[in-house]
DNA sequence: CTCATATATGTGTCTTTTACAGGTAACGAC
DNA sequence: GTCGTTACCTGTAAAAGACACATATATGAG
């Protein structure tokens, strides 16, 4: 239970740092910024503290996470060595990437209410 | 990235099921249950979905977390053998406890904006 | 040329959290 | 006795995330 990692919360003066972030919340940031328009993992590492806040999002499972939503059909990807500097994969979302975000938009509306509802009952009785 | 778990969400005919969670949400939502009135575990099991929704929350780890938080001075407990049946392990917050509570209610509104945020984006280019 | 920096994509591995599958024990109803 | 309910607990594996490190192309400073 103890060491680094997102339970590890214990500051300076007894403080304490808590993030409350959706579970797996990077997936639907980068379903979002892909239906904006096509973009490759770097440009999505830097687009996507506008949706998440500003924490960063580590690369390597950023990279990780975009090949697993290849595999299951909801991004689709191509080799793009036009431009100089290294080859930059270029990630396009499908048909069935789209549907899933609109999933995770009602999921995301039920997770608005439960919240609002917790907050309410903890300031009904401060 | 495959198996049982919570990204094992295709279902039947193409659909999948995305839930949305806050991490670690049973942790305040545990604090809030006791700042209201002390309890012990089973209890705290029944009354939990009130807040997480109709999600069942499983006992082994609402267990291993209550213990947790009386090792981080949240909680504390006492074995009550007062009631007939099995002994219940009465748990009740500590000021340290109402503290964090107040931490998550802090970080439970800011990640109510952000997903605001990023639900206007989503229906913005619908 | 060499070195540092920025761009760009990855792998390896550990911790934390959660899911799942059990086990132990007290008590009441039958 | 044994069944169901209450009540607490352990073991273990998978998923997601944190962190460290590896590789390669290009550009600019010196």
């Amino acid at each position: 239970m103890r060491g680094r990692g997102p339970r590890s919360r214990r500051h300076h003066h007894g403080h304490w740092s808590v993030h409350a972030r959706v579970e797996r919340f990077t997936e639907p940031a980068l379903l979002l910024l892909l239906r904006e328009r096509p973009a490759h993992g770097y440009d999505l590492v830097e687009r996507l503290p506008e949706l998440t806040g500003d924490q960063r999002v580590e690369m390597g499972n950023l990279y990780r996470l975009l090949r697993a939503l290849e595999e299951e059909g909801l991004v689709e990807s191509e080799w793009d060595a036009s431009t100089p500097g290294p080859a930059k994969r270029r990630y396009a979302i499908t048909p069935a990437g789209t549907h899933l975000l609109e999933h995770w938009a009602e999921a995301l509306r039920r997770s608005q209410e439960r919240t609002s509802e917790f907050l309410k009952r903890y300031e009904e009785r401060g």
